[in-house]
DNA sequence: AAGTTGCGCGCG
DNA sequence: AAAGCGCGCGCAACTT
């Protein structure tokens, strides 16, 4: 059967679009890339990949027509003896590695979200382009002429350089803005809004209208829109495609590229909309950080604390902080490194609560600043310090060292710590959120197609949007309870897979929808 | 003219 | 309020 076949091949994202194309999806395979990055980093030895394993442009959606340049270039593509050979070496490294188990489980992961990058990027999230445009209008006014400010947008503008004084300010630009505020008596140092907004002077208010609309019309403005969304057809929505990229991110969280998929704000999510007769269900994992370091460390007391939940008011009700806020504010620093502020008092709280947990990052970090690697649950390397780094600490481990040096070798090794100790939890994180969407994809795979005319892979509930901790799947809405079900199932899947019988939960807030801003708490 | 850097801000 | 981690992107300013 198709479901124990699982594929071998160089590069996903450079074939899997093809077949999609075809109509063809696949249940698994083994992308040697990814892979690959994964098991050199692990690998004690250097390990560099073969040339035909770089990372291929994005497929173009639409294929381009063949150029001369094809017909100049030497065909990269590996013999099928190369593919084998590279494939057995992977496996042998598996084999080799302290956990075999657990890495081959991320290597199945990783290659899992190959598939379901290329999915989504296929089916596109639905988006309203009529809705979208609604809401610039509210906000900004009508679609102003190429290279204009709109009407709300100038207005704005023009009260800013009138209270500053200031008639050919262009607010747009952040140093002549700065000296403008600095003329007009602000005590700041940047324009940045935090600082703003602890001045009293009347500018502040129209200025941080115009940069809100501003970055609403240069991010996700009507420009976007006719780049980004391709039109809807017969009563479907239109859709927009991202280029996910799996591995993106050192910690092994995807990135996107193109069109700011990872950054759509609060104000544009009501134009994310069902087709019609469809649904939204909108998942999302709470406080999966923490969680994952709970079952890392296999701290009891931290887990019970987010069984009920919401883990931040388990932190209150189990005695360790007094609020909600201050909790998270104080898990947050054990979790970033931060040392400021109120997390000077939380921090030994948390250490006293929850020593397992705590020592967990905190040895982590440590290992960092001495120049080390940590690694992630399932066996994900951080990447080494470069020379540069060990330049810097060498030169200040000398017996006549400048103190210029030692301040900045310190700087650099705790900004290293800092690093590593986010690594294991964040890549953590990312592994159990991986599990998560490869278990629920295979679930969707698994139910009863409805009959809908809307061409393949259409009529099945489908994945259409992945952000760290949250997914968003797209239904006919018969079964949007069953795809409810089916994410809750997969949550509870992913935290045994990882973490077998240890007693760590991870809740999912999940709403059904029409659209994406109705899923906001 | 084209590439790079820094700022600022959106998201988790 | 940001802080402490991880990103992408647009703009202006600067470099080549």
């Amino acid at each position: 059967m198709a479901g124990e076949i699982r594929w071998v091949w160089p590069d996903t994202a450079s074939v899997y679009p093809r077949l999609l194309a075809a109509g063809v999806r696949l249940e698994r395979c083994h992308d040697l890339r990814l892979c690959h990055a994964i098991l050199a980093l692990a690998s004690p030895a250097p390990w560099s990949a073969p040339p035909w394993l770089s990372r291929a442009a994005p497929e173009p959606l639409v294929p381009a027509a063949p150029t001369l340049l094809d017909d100049l270039t030497p065909d990269s593509s590996p013999s099928l003896a190369d593919v084998v050979a590279e494939h057995q070496q992977q496996l042998a490294a598996v084999a080799a590695s302290a956990d075999p188990g657990r890495l081959r489980l991320l290597l199945a992961a990783e290659s899992a979200g190959a598939l379901i990058a290329a999915e989504m990027r296929h089916d596109g999230l639905p988006w309203d382009r009529a809705r979208h445009e609604v809401i610039l209008t509210a906000e900004l006014g009508p679609r102003p002429p190429q290279d204009r400010r709109p009407e709300r947008l100038e207005q704005l503008a023009a009260q800013v350089r009138e209270l500053l004084h200031s008639p050919d300010l262009n607010p747009d630009s952040q140093v002549s803005l700065l000296k403008a505020l600095r003329n007009a008596g602000l005590n700041i140092t940047s324009t940045a809004k935090w600082e703003l907004t602890r001045q009293s002077h009347p500018v502040v208010a129209p200025l941080l209208d115009y940069k809100r609309l501003a970055r609403l019309l240069s991010a996700n403005g009507w420009h976007w829109l006719d780049k980004w969304v391709d039109p809807g057809e017969g009563g479907r929505q239109g859709r927009f495609r991202t280029d996910y990229v799996p591995g993106g991110v050192v910690t092994g969280r995807w990135a996107t590229s193109g069109g700011g998929a990872m950054q759509i704000p609060r104000t544009v999510r009501g134009a994310v909309v069902a087709d019609p007769g469809w649904r939204l269900v909108v998942a999302d994992a709470a406080q999966v950080e923490p969680r994952a370091l709970a079952g890392m460390a296999a701290d009891l007391a931290l887990a019970t604390a987010g069984q009920d939940g919401d883990l931040y008011a388990g932190l209150v009700t189990s005695g360790v902080v007094d609020t909600r806020e201050r909790a998270k504010v104080g898990m947050l620093s054990a979790l970033y490194g931060g040392t400021s502020g109120e997390a000077g008092v939380l921090l030994p709280q948390l250490r006293r609560a929850y020593p397992r947990a705590t020592g967990l990052v905190d040895h982590a970090a440590g290992v960092g600043e001495r120049g080390g690697t940590v690694r992630t649950w399932l066996g994900r390397t951080s990447p080494p310090p470069g020379s540069g780094w060990h330049a810097v600490q060498g030169r200040a481990g000398e017996s006549d060292a400048a103190a210029p040096d030692e301040r900045m070798a310190r700087s650099q090794a705790r900004n290293r710590g800092r690093f590593t100790r986010n690594f294991v939890v964040q890549g953590t994180a990312a592994e159990w959120a991986l599990c998560w969407m490869a278990e629920t994809r295979r679930r969707l795979r698994a139910l009863d197609p409805v009959e809908h005319d809307d061409g393949p892979g259409q009529g099945h509930p489908h994945l259409v949007f992945f952000l760290h901790d949250e997914v968003v799947v797209h239904t006919p809405e018969g079964l949007a309870a069953e795809v409810a079900d089916i994410l809750r199932e997969s949550a509870e899947s992913a935290g045994r897979l990882l973490f077998g019988g240890f007693p760590i939960t991870f809740p999912l807030h999940v709403a059904t929808v029409t659209s994406y801003d109705q899923a906001d708490k």
